[in-house]
DNA sequence: CCATGTGAAGGTATTCACAGCC
DNA sequence: GGCTGTGAATACCTTCACATGG
């Protein structure tokens, strides 16, 4: 049925099933069945068409998913379908790593500016991309960029975020391990890497 | 009450409670409450006091958790309170970024192995750790090395996983986008740095 | 006949509210 | 008074089973 409230753990999944159809549309195909989708991603098919229930019907029974269809629709829903403007601070390893990373174009995320407070390397280009200084931050609206990435030390997360949420940038991943603060209007999404390796240790039985 | 099974979600909490506890007890105090502790992860009390429920009182009415003695208790819940030996397969931007991450420390996590296909990388130091060719991946079980992560180029993803379980590793932290299967008595956590921020624009109303 | 879409059932996690303890 | 621990209530997500449609 159309019109439901998507649920998170689906909104979760849908770059997975993107990433999914964008392949399956490389190889030529039109369609593409729930079950293949799920073994391609590694869910259960059910919870495939449960998930793409949620927002309207796209297959067609004894076929599948239109696969251009869908991807559509997908990236309408996840907002992806602008290229949306990325500006990463902190040019450190991490950052640099991030800016290397061909992973976010994939999504028609762009890393279009980096920012980092030490002087040695603003000026620098790092990927194609020129690294300014952190007081530049402040015309992030102008340029149209409303998405953000913190890879800074942890004493300057909150600062940064601060700075961030002043420049009018609505959304940010914090790679940070610490809990930031912003407005109700910006969405801060942290991921803790060292996080999720410390929990693997509990999943292995023994040893 | 005591022995009951801990759910999932909590288990992904617990890193961060014991990253606070740690903090808290780095500034000597010796009890916290679970006012105190929320705040400072950013979770609610009650979700705190639930979770910890789930292995134990730790707690005392009036003056709050004991904090060297549940922190103790969650590294041996989650498996911690060894120093485990890593691995890192992949010694590209993010391998090397990984490599000088200080984060895994924290949790008692050392990088002690880098290993790469790349002949010219071979040899070299970086953040300490020598790289090693991939053919040498073989004696990790020896070298007491239980848990890996992988930063290698999707087309390797899998390869690399079936090298490290035939290695005899129990755990894997893959950062490829990839969908790995691995025999179940080995656990695989996959994190997707580019699906992260792709769900960031859904969050963000409109702009 | 094959594959979708979905109500209903089942399971899991969050939130509440308060009794009990220091 | 302050704070923990927890049953009960609620919300959420997953799984199933099957009616429906090409």
């Amino acid at each position: 049925m159309r019109y439901h409230k998507i649920p998170d753990e689906t909104v979760r999944r849908l770059p997975i099933y993107l990433r999914g159809l964008m392949f399956s549309a490389d190889q030529g195909r039109e369609h593409i069945s729930s079950k293949s989708l799920a073994d391609y991603v590694g869910v259960h098919s059910w919870q495939i068409r449960k998930d793409f229930s949620y927002f309207g019907d796209f297959g067609t029974p004894g076929v599948g998913y239109h696969i251009e269809r869908l991807a559509k629709e997908i990236k309408k829903i996840l907002r992806l379908d602008v290229i949306r403007r990325t500006a990463l601070v902190g040019v450190g390893d991490l950052g640099s790593a991030l800016l290397a990373y061909p992973g976010f174009r994939t999504y028609g995320l762009d890393i279009v500016a980096a920012f980092d407070v030490d002087p040695r390397k603003v000026g620098k280009r790092i990927s194609e991309v020129k690294v300014e200084g952190v007081d530049a931050l402040s015309h992030l609206k102008k340029r149209q960029i409303s998405l953000a990435i913190v890879a800074v030390p942890q004493e300057a997360a909150q600062t940064t975020v601060d700075a961030l949420v002043a420049a009018g940038v609505r959304g940010i991943l914090n790679f940070t391990p610490c809990k930031v603060t912003a407005p109700k209007r910006v969405k801060v999404i942290t991921l803790d890497i060292a996080m999720e390796l410390a929990r693997l240790p509990y999943y292995m039985p023994a040893g």
